[in-house]
DNA sequence: TTCATATATGAATGAATGCTCATATATTCA
DNA sequence: TGAATATATGAGCATTCATTCATATATGAA
Protein backbone atom coordinates (compact mmCIF):
# COMPACT_ATOMS: atom_id res chain seq x y z
CA UNK A 1 0.00 0.00 0.00
CA UNK A 2 1.05 3.53 -0.81
CA UNK A 3 2.00 5.69 2.10
CA UNK A 4 -0.84 8.31 0.59
CA UNK A 5 -3.16 5.16 0.72
CA UNK A 6 -2.09 4.53 4.44
CA UNK A 7 -2.76 8.03 5.39
CA UNK A 8 -6.29 7.78 3.80
CA UNK A 9 -7.19 4.32 5.52
CA UNK A 10 -5.22 5.54 8.92
CA UNK A 11 -7.95 8.17 8.63
CA UNK A 12 -10.71 6.73 8.35
CA UNK A 13 -9.92 4.41 10.93
CA UNK A 14 -9.29 6.87 13.09
CA UNK A 15 -12.74 8.99 12.83
CA UNK A 16 -14.52 5.26 12.98
CA UNK A 17 -12.34 4.39 16.24
CA UNK A 18 -13.94 6.89 18.41
CA UNK A 19 -17.39 5.62 17.36
CA UNK A 20 -16.94 2.24 17.58
CA UNK A 21 -15.41 1.74 21.10
CA UNK A 22 -17.13 -0.16 23.33
CA UNK A 23 -18.52 2.07 26.27
CA UNK A 24 -17.49 1.64 29.71
CA UNK A 25 -20.30 -0.45 30.58
CA UNK A 26 -19.74 -2.79 27.95
CA UNK A 27 -16.18 -3.70 28.81
CA UNK A 28 -16.68 -3.32 32.53
CA UNK A 29 -17.02 -7.55 32.93
CA UNK A 30 -13.79 -7.85 30.77
CA UNK A 31 -12.11 -5.47 33.36
CA UNK A 32 -13.25 -7.12 36.18
CA UNK A 33 -12.09 -10.10 35.11
CA UNK A 34 -8.71 -9.20 34.40
CA UNK A 35 -8.72 -8.00 37.76
CA UNK A 36 -9.19 -10.25 39.01
CA UNK A 37 -6.77 -12.66 37.21
CA UNK A 38 -4.39 -9.87 38.41
CA UNK A 39 -3.33 -11.03 41.32
CA UNK A 40 -1.07 -13.51 42.44
CA UNK A 41 -3.16 -15.39 45.47
CA UNK A 42 -6.30 -15.52 43.32
CA UNK A 43 -4.09 -16.87 40.26
CA UNK A 44 -2.93 -19.88 42.20
CA UNK A 45 -6.22 -20.19 43.76
CA UNK A 46 -7.28 -20.59 39.79
CA UNK A 47 -4.79 -22.87 39.10
CA UNK A 48 -5.44 -25.28 42.06
CA UNK A 49 -9.02 -25.50 41.61
CA UNK A 50 -8.09 -26.38 38.06
CA UNK A 51 -6.43 -29.66 39.43
CA UNK A 52 -9.28 -30.73 41.91
CA UNK A 53 -12.13 -29.35 43.64
CA UNK A 54 -11.05 -27.81 47.01
CA UNK A 55 -12.00 -26.88 49.95
CA UNK A 56 -11.15 -23.31 51.67
CA UNK A 57 -8.88 -24.46 54.18
CA UNK A 58 -7.32 -27.00 51.65
CA UNK A 59 -6.57 -23.78 49.68
CA UNK A 60 -5.28 -22.30 52.53
CA UNK A 61 -2.88 -25.07 53.54
CA UNK A 62 -1.30 -25.39 49.74
CA UNK A 63 -0.98 -21.69 49.58
CA UNK A 64 0.29 -21.00 53.03
CA UNK A 65 -2.23 -17.83 53.80
CA UNK A 66 -4.82 -17.44 56.38
CA UNK A 67 -8.17 -18.94 56.21
CA UNK A 68 -9.59 -15.30 56.20
CA UNK A 69 -7.68 -14.33 53.36
CA UNK A 70 -8.71 -16.65 51.26
CA UNK A 71 -11.96 -16.77 51.88
CA UNK A 72 -11.77 -12.97 50.72
CA UNK A 73 -10.49 -13.52 47.88
CA UNK A 74 -12.77 -16.60 46.78
CA UNK A 75 -15.66 -14.40 47.35
CA UNK A 76 -14.34 -12.01 44.71
CA UNK A 77 -13.74 -14.90 42.42
CA UNK A 78 -17.80 -16.53 43.28
CA UNK A 79 -18.96 -12.89 42.34
CA UNK A 80 -17.46 -12.79 39.47
CA UNK A 81 -18.75 -16.31 38.53
CA UNK A 82 -15.06 -17.60 38.21
CA UNK A 83 -15.58 -20.23 41.14
CA UNK A 84 -18.61 -21.66 42.42
CA UNK A 85 -19.24 -23.77 45.53
CA UNK A 86 -20.46 -26.21 47.28
CA UNK A 87 -20.99 -27.70 50.91
CA UNK A 88 -19.80 -31.30 51.09
CA UNK A 89 -20.09 -32.63 54.74
CA UNK A 90 -18.40 -30.19 57.07
CA UNK A 91 -16.21 -27.87 54.32
CA UNK A 92 -17.33 -26.07 51.48
CA UNK A 93 -15.76 -27.42 48.25
CA UNK A 94 -14.91 -24.56 45.63
CA UNK A 95 -14.84 -25.32 41.71
CA UNK A 96 -13.63 -23.74 38.35
CA UNK A 97 -16.98 -23.23 36.84
CA UNK A 98 -15.71 -22.80 33.80
CA UNK A 99 -12.59 -24.09 31.43
CA UNK A 100 -12.33 -21.35 29.69
CA UNK A 101 -10.24 -19.73 32.06
CA UNK A 102 -7.42 -22.52 31.38
CA UNK A 103 -7.55 -21.61 27.87
CA UNK A 104 -6.90 -18.13 28.92
CA UNK A 105 -4.25 -18.31 31.09
CA UNK A 106 -2.56 -21.19 28.38
CA UNK A 107 -2.92 -18.35 26.01
CA UNK A 108 -1.48 -15.80 28.25
CA UNK A 109 1.68 -18.54 28.83
CA UNK A 110 2.31 -18.27 25.04
CA UNK A 111 2.27 -14.74 24.49
CA UNK A 112 5.15 -14.41 27.16
CA UNK A 113 7.03 -17.84 25.66
CA UNK A 114 7.52 -16.14 22.36
CA UNK A 115 8.50 -12.99 23.64
CA UNK A 116 11.34 -14.72 25.59
CA UNK A 117 12.04 -15.91 22.19
CA UNK A 118 13.12 -12.52 21.30
CA UNK A 119 15.92 -12.41 22.53
CA UNK B 1 -16.34 -43.00 40.56
CA UNK B 2 -17.05 -44.21 44.22
CA UNK B 3 -17.41 -41.68 46.74
CA UNK B 4 -14.25 -43.57 48.50
CA UNK B 5 -12.53 -43.18 44.75
CA UNK B 6 -13.11 -39.75 44.60
CA UNK B 7 -11.85 -39.48 48.37
CA UNK B 8 -8.30 -40.76 47.60
CA UNK B 9 -7.76 -39.24 44.15
CA UNK B 10 -8.80 -35.57 45.92
CA UNK B 11 -5.89 -36.83 48.23
CA UNK B 12 -3.52 -37.28 45.72
CA UNK B 13 -4.70 -34.29 43.39
CA UNK B 14 -3.78 -32.06 47.11
CA UNK B 15 -0.48 -34.09 48.22
CA UNK B 16 0.57 -32.93 44.46
CA UNK B 17 -0.11 -29.78 44.34
CA UNK B 18 1.49 -28.11 46.82
CA UNK B 19 4.97 -29.11 45.01
CA UNK B 20 3.27 -28.66 41.45
CA UNK B 21 2.23 -24.90 42.02
CA UNK B 22 4.37 -22.79 40.11
CA UNK B 23 6.36 -20.43 42.08
CA UNK B 24 6.01 -16.47 42.13
CA UNK B 25 8.34 -16.18 39.91
CA UNK B 26 7.11 -18.18 37.45
CA UNK B 27 3.51 -16.79 37.56
CA UNK B 28 5.18 -13.29 37.89
CA UNK B 29 4.73 -12.55 34.09
CA UNK B 30 1.16 -13.41 33.73
CA UNK B 31 -0.40 -11.82 36.66
CA UNK B 32 1.50 -8.27 35.25
CA UNK B 33 -0.18 -8.97 32.00
CA UNK B 34 -3.11 -9.50 33.71
CA UNK B 35 -2.80 -6.83 36.20
CA UNK B 36 -2.16 -4.35 32.57
CA UNK B 37 -5.48 -5.94 31.02
CA UNK B 38 -7.29 -5.05 34.29
CA UNK B 39 -7.53 -1.35 33.60
CA UNK B 40 -10.10 0.35 31.54
CA UNK B 41 -7.90 3.04 30.00
CA UNK B 42 -4.90 -0.13 29.15
CA UNK B 43 -7.82 -2.14 27.82
CA UNK B 44 -9.28 0.56 25.45
CA UNK B 45 -5.95 1.81 24.21
CA UNK B 46 -4.97 -1.80 23.33
CA UNK B 47 -9.10 -2.05 21.35
CA UNK B 48 -8.33 0.94 19.48
CA UNK B 49 -4.36 0.02 18.52
CA UNK B 50 -6.28 -3.07 17.76
CA UNK B 51 -7.55 -1.37 14.39
CA UNK B 52 -4.61 0.75 13.11
CA UNK B 53 -1.07 1.94 14.79
CA UNK B 54 -1.96 5.70 16.39
CA UNK B 55 -0.19 8.35 17.91
CA UNK B 56 -0.20 9.09 21.79
CA UNK B 57 -2.26 12.22 20.42
CA UNK B 58 -4.80 10.63 18.46
CA UNK B 59 -4.94 7.93 21.32
CA UNK B 60 -5.63 10.66 23.81
CA UNK B 61 -8.46 12.12 21.51
CA UNK B 62 -9.62 9.11 21.02
CA UNK B 63 -10.22 8.43 24.49
CA UNK B 64 -10.88 11.84 26.19
CA UNK B 65 -7.78 11.89 28.39
CA UNK B 66 -4.28 13.57 29.12
CA UNK B 67 -1.69 13.23 26.84
CA UNK B 68 0.38 12.71 29.82
CA UNK B 69 -2.07 9.99 31.46
CA UNK B 70 -1.90 8.03 27.45
CA UNK B 71 1.53 8.65 27.75
CA UNK B 72 2.11 6.64 31.29
CA UNK B 73 -0.58 3.97 30.50
CA UNK B 74 1.71 3.29 26.83
CA UNK B 75 4.78 2.98 29.31
CA UNK B 76 3.84 0.24 31.12
CA UNK B 77 2.39 -1.22 27.70
CA UNK B 78 5.70 -1.01 26.41
CA UNK B 79 7.37 -2.42 29.21
CA UNK B 80 5.29 -5.55 29.19
CA UNK B 81 6.04 -6.14 25.38
CA UNK B 82 2.08 -5.35 24.87
CA UNK B 83 2.57 -2.90 22.23
CA UNK B 84 6.11 -1.24 20.49
CA UNK B 85 6.35 1.96 19.06
CA UNK B 86 8.14 3.68 16.51
CA UNK B 87 8.62 7.15 15.69
CA UNK B 88 6.58 8.20 12.64
CA UNK B 89 7.84 12.01 11.76
CA UNK B 90 6.56 14.36 14.23
CA UNK B 91 4.94 11.89 15.79
CA UNK B 92 5.44 8.41 17.70
CA UNK B 93 3.25 5.53 16.36
CA UNK B 94 2.73 2.48 18.89
CA UNK B 95 1.05 -0.73 17.70
CA UNK B 96 0.34 -4.12 19.35
CA UNK B 97 3.50 -6.34 19.63
CA UNK B 98 1.36 -9.41 19.57
CA UNK B 99 -2.35 -10.76 17.58
CA UNK B 100 -2.15 -13.14 20.97
CA UNK B 101 -4.11 -10.14 23.07
CA UNK B 102 -6.85 -9.82 20.73
CA UNK B 103 -7.55 -13.71 20.78
CA UNK B 104 -7.36 -13.13 24.93
CA UNK B 105 -9.62 -10.68 24.85
CA UNK B 106 -12.04 -12.70 22.50
CA UNK B 107 -11.50 -15.68 24.70
CA UNK B 108 -12.51 -13.96 27.74
CA UNK B 109 -15.69 -11.78 26.08
CA UNK B 110 -16.96 -15.92 25.40
CA UNK B 111 -17.09 -16.34 29.25
CA UNK B 112 -18.38 -13.42 29.82
CA UNK B 113 -21.29 -14.11 27.32
CA UNK B 114 -21.65 -17.85 27.99
CA UNK B 115 -21.88 -16.50 31.75
CA UNK B 116 -24.88 -14.71 31.13
CA UNK B 117 -26.97 -17.47 29.46
CA UNK B 118 -27.10 -18.67 33.20
CA UNK B 119 -30.22 -16.71 33.63
C1' DT C 1 19.25 28.70 15.77
C1' DT C 2 14.70 29.73 17.50
C1' DC C 3 9.90 28.64 17.96
C1' DA C 4 6.17 25.37 17.97
C1' DT C 5 4.59 20.75 18.48
C1' DA C 6 4.72 15.97 20.31
C1' DT C 7 5.99 12.98 23.82
C1' DA C 8 8.09 11.55 28.28
C1' DT C 9 8.77 11.83 33.11
C1' DG C 10 8.86 12.85 38.20
C1' DA C 11 6.29 14.21 42.29
C1' DA C 12 2.02 14.56 44.62
C1' DT C 13 -2.60 13.02 45.70
C1' DG C 14 -6.73 10.45 46.23
C1' DA C 15 -8.83 6.06 45.43
C1' DA C 16 -8.67 1.10 45.27
C1' DT C 17 -7.11 -3.12 47.19
C1' DG C 18 -4.99 -7.19 49.86
C1' DC C 19 -4.05 -8.76 54.30
C1' DT C 20 -4.83 -9.17 59.35
C1' DC C 21 -7.51 -9.35 63.41
C1' DA C 22 -11.62 -10.05 65.73
C1' DT C 23 -15.90 -11.93 65.47
C1' DA C 24 -20.24 -13.81 63.45
C1' DT C 25 -22.53 -17.71 61.24
C1' DA C 26 -23.32 -22.45 60.18
C1' DT C 27 -22.74 -27.34 60.46
C1' DT C 28 -21.33 -31.69 62.68
C1' DC C 29 -20.66 -34.60 66.56
C1' DA C 30 -21.11 -36.12 71.30
C1' DT D 1 -28.34 -28.82 73.53
C1' DG D 2 -23.41 -27.62 73.84
C1' DA D 3 -18.70 -27.86 72.12
C1' DA D 4 -15.76 -28.04 68.19
C1' DT D 5 -14.76 -27.15 63.46
C1' DA D 6 -15.18 -24.65 59.00
C1' DT D 7 -16.21 -20.61 56.67
C1' DA D 8 -17.69 -15.71 56.11
C1' DT D 9 -17.45 -10.96 57.06
C1' DG D 10 -16.49 -6.13 58.70
C1' DA D 11 -13.08 -2.67 60.18
C1' DG D 12 -8.47 -1.03 60.07
C1' DC D 13 -3.99 -0.53 57.96
C1' DA D 14 -0.41 -0.40 54.65
C1' DT D 15 0.49 -0.52 49.91
C1' DT D 16 -0.36 0.00 45.09
C1' DC D 17 -1.80 2.61 41.42
C1' DA D 18 -4.17 5.98 38.00
C1' DT D 19 -4.44 10.64 37.21
C1' DT D 20 -2.90 15.46 37.36
C1' DC D 21 0.35 19.11 37.22
C1' DA D 22 4.60 20.96 36.08
C1' DT D 23 8.40 20.46 33.41
C1' DA D 24 12.01 18.15 30.57
C1' DT D 25 13.29 16.23 26.11
C1' DA D 26 13.14 15.73 21.21
C1' DT D 27 11.85 16.66 16.58
C1' DG D 28 10.33 19.59 12.66
C1' DA D 29 9.57 24.11 10.55
C1' DA D 30 10.88 28.78 9.56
Amino acid sequence: MSEENFEVEHQKALHNLKRDLPSDTDLDAMVNIFKAFGDMTRVKIILALSETPLSVGEIADTLDMSQSSISHQLSILKQLNLVSNARRGRNIHYRLSDQHIITIFNQTKEHIIEDDNDF
